[in-house]
DNA sequence: TCCAAAATAGACCGACCGGTCTATATAGAC
DNA sequence: GTCTATATAGACCGGTCGGTCTATTTTGGA
């Protein structure tokens, strides 16, 4: 980096990109909560605290391109959250249970208003805007791949990990929406046992 | 009956009713494709080719009374679709091989328009219309008790039974998720081949 | 200090939302 | 045939939607 021209550092000055989050923050929340269609614009600003006016000239493509970064985003709080474990667990196994647990943590600390930060876009936009379908696809790729890496590194082929990873996910991810219908966490927490049970018993295959 | 006053026959004259169902078929395909909150009632209009008038004739409360009936709806379609597969197949472990791909053929028969027809509304309106909800968590109950029955038959008991049978619906129900996303069934396919591995051996012990 | 760029602020717009209301047509009981 | 539910038909309403536009304020580099 020769020349300092116009300094842009890269994620610094407290305050620059600060409101953008918070917005893709607001949104975020929002859409988990009760979707993309039902979630006006006026609502996000309100919980951002912010004028429409700024939303317009941080996302100029409006309430798509903001469903789009909070989408980007929280995929990447459920890739984080499940690395996390990946990291700090031993086996496969023992980071699905963990993550299953964050999941019900996520479902019982707000009351069952929030599930999957990304499903309920998922569903209601699979048909819908592409932007939309992109981030959300990436997410769930995100998390797959990381989850199917792991299970390759334990001894599994690549296409059995990959089967194994999409089978976990889904499980999850279903197990997330009867949770949120039922206002249990039971399903998430079955759901986790089971999925360990099953990787445990694939791992002697 | 020793009267035969007003003569409400049980569900017969051809055209009484019929109207009522095509209002809640449209607005059920509606829900299914988009969700609850992104279609509007003129869209259900015109797709049941009905005025405005109809509608609340025959749902006076609305937009909210026919969504409940479209889940109502939906969740009869899921449970008789589930029903006829654990009649026609001998074991459980068949049955849900046999429902996972029904719902594949639903995806491609429909270009990945439509998964699950409660899914999408149930994450949407978890913490909305109550009414919705109820609906909703009856569809579910109904699918899960079918498939718990047919697994306490086969020799599991009640508890073990019933959780197998909300595992199979978590990861079915996250498989089309998934499946919508990436417009293919392949995760549905999947996740029917892993359940019915996982039943066949849970038989075993 | 000064100034242009960035960001905030919110009034305003046409379109569409769900819902109400009145008027007309249709069908079944007598 | 007549009369009364029942059902169809759609104009109309206030409110909210996403989006645009014009100011004003803030900010950071020269």
């Amino acid at each position: 980096m020769p020349t300092s021209e116009h300094a842009q550092a890269p994620a610094s000055s407290r305050k620059r990109g600060e409101s953008r989050s918070r917005l893709i923050t607001a949104a975020a929340q929002l859409f988990q909560e009760q979707g993309y269609a039902a979630t006006g614009l006026s609502e996000i600003l309100d919980r951002a605290k912010m004028p429409k006016g700024s939303l317009y000239h941080h996302f100029p493509g409006g309430k798509v391109e903001l469903g789009a970064a909070a989408m980007e985003c929280a995929g990447q709080v459920l890739q984080q959250t499940l690395a996390a474990r990946l990291d700090s667990r031993g086996s496969s196994a023992e980071a699905i249970r963990a993550f299953s647990q964050d999941l019900a943590g996520w479902l019982e600390g707000s009351d069952f208003t929030k599930g999957c930060p990304v499903a309920t876009v998922a569903l209601e936009q699979a048909n819908g805007e592409p932007d939309l379908v992109a981030a959300i696809r990436s997410a769930f790729e995100g998390v797959i791949q990381a989850l199917s890496d792991q299970l390759t590194a334990e001894g599994r082929t690549p296409e059995r990990a990959h089967r194994l990873a999409t089978f976990c996910l889904s499980a999850l991810e279903g197990a997330l929406v009867l949770a949120r219908t039922q206002r249990s966490s039971e399903p998430v927490r079955m759901a986790g046992e089971e999925l360990a049970v099953l990787i445990s018993d694939s791992a002697r295959a």
